[in-house]
DNA sequence: AAATCGGGGGG
DNA sequence: CCCCCAGATTT
């Protein structure tokens, strides 16, 4: 079947897409305003990637503290890759998905230490790059180099989709969307082209009750000339999220400190802090499940944490206990009050803050 | 193509 | 409760 609009008609959508950037976007700090961009600006290398790795299945929202904490602590690219790793996963810890945190100081080295300090211009040097897939060079060669890349993430999917009106379920209609992207992405600002899409797939194109009157695509719309612009985009089925089940320990000594261990590199929270658990597929009968505690110890319960991950849910039974210090070299010890410094990632935070209720609390009491 | 990999906000 | 978010990597 060809589909094909002209090439006028794809022109018109790139113009008017880039006027209603250039009065509607969003001041973001990564970003340099439309009056830059046009005048040729292009924003630092650095910060656009290093916002563009954190924006990775994440909310801007979530992304701005980080963003400025990791600006603050390593002004440059060379800055991060002498930085230590414990530093950069403890500057993350929270953000989720910590493959990130360990690809981006492989990167960070690799730009400084085989580039010269320099990012690569082209989308093949930079997805060369640790974690920098096809969505990331693209959106760096656009933003921060003005080149001619067809990005596309969720937002710009679903834009595309209802743009078009495709109805091939997600993920095979990317290669589809892709050839829609690259054939309405602009020579003159693709950069903003692609940022204007986002913004559009963020602030009008939503996924539910999209604000399609206030849409610079309601007259080209084919998905809202059928009336049915939130049945796209199509997506396959998803499957359902197993239990997993586990206890942890929470050893407190005299000092007000709890004993920590490291977490294997590869993996689910790879490379970072935990107190100690059981497998997480253990099933806990009450009688025996503080056998798997690091050590013998009066272990009292806690009741229980849920947390959500990706692909399956665990719960937690937390056990606490007050024990005399002992040096283990499987671990280590760290006042409740410094657990600021550790790589500690939002589930073991919980089951820290169920042992002890006010341990994450700014102003403690003895 | 499917699985793995966090966490939080919005409807 | 479900859905989705400026996805990458491995199997």
């Amino acid at each position: 079947m060809q589909t094909d609009s002209p090439p006028l008609a794809q022109f018109a959508i790139a113009k008017k897409l880039l006027e209603w950037y250039d009065r509607h976007h969003r001041e973001l700090p990564w970003r340099v305003s439309p009056a830059m961009a046009r005048r040729g600006v292009t924003a630092d290398p650095y910060h656009v990637w290093l916002s563009e790795v954190m924006l990775q299945q994440t909310t801007v929202q979530a992304v701005k503290p980080y963003f400025a904490k990791f600006l603050d602590l390593w002004p440059t690219v060379n800055d991060l890759a002498d930085a230590p790793s414990e530093a950069v996963m403890t500057a993350w810890a929270g953000l989720g998905y910590y493959a990130r945190a360990r690809n981006l100081k492989k990167c960070a080295e690799a730009v400084a230490r085989l580039h010269g300090g320099s990012f690569p211009q082209t989308e093949d040097g930079l997805k060369s790059l640790p974690g920098i897939g096809d969505y990331t060079a693209a959106a760096v060669a656009a933003i921060a180099f003005n080149v001619k890349a067809a990005v596309m993430d969720g937002n710009i999917e679903r834009v595309v989709s209802r743009l078009y009106a495709i109805d091939t379920p997600l993920p095979a209609a990317k290669p589809l969307i892709r050839g829609r992207v690259a054939e309405i992405t602009p020579e003159d600002r693709p950069g903003d082209f692609a940022q204007a899409m986002m913004d559009l797939g963020a602030t009008i194109c939503t996924p539910k009750r999209p604000a399609c009157a206030l849409c610079p695509f309601r007259e080209d719309c084919l998905a809202l000339a059928g009336h049915d612009p939130e049945t796209f985009p199509v997506k396959a089925a998803k499957k359902a999220k197993p239990v997993r089940l586990g206890a942890a320990f929470v050893a407190i000594d005299d000092t007000d400190s709890i004993f920590l261990r490291r977490r294997q590199e590869e993996g689910l929270l790879g490379g970072m802090t935990e107190v100690p658990t059981t497998g997480w597929t253990a099933r806990i009968d009450g009688e025996t499940s503080t056998e798997a505690a690091p050590f013998p110890a009066p272990w009292q319960a806690e009741g229980a944490i849920v947390h959500v991950f990706t692909h399956f849910e665990l719960r937690l039974s937390v056990y606490s206990a007050h024990v005399e210090r002992r040096e283990r070299d499987d671990g280590w010890w760290r006042a409740v009050a410094n657990l600021d410094q550790e790589a500690l990632p939002t589930v073991m935070k919980k089951v820290i803050a169920q042992a002890i209720p006010d341990a994450f609390k700014s102003r403690r009491q003895g």
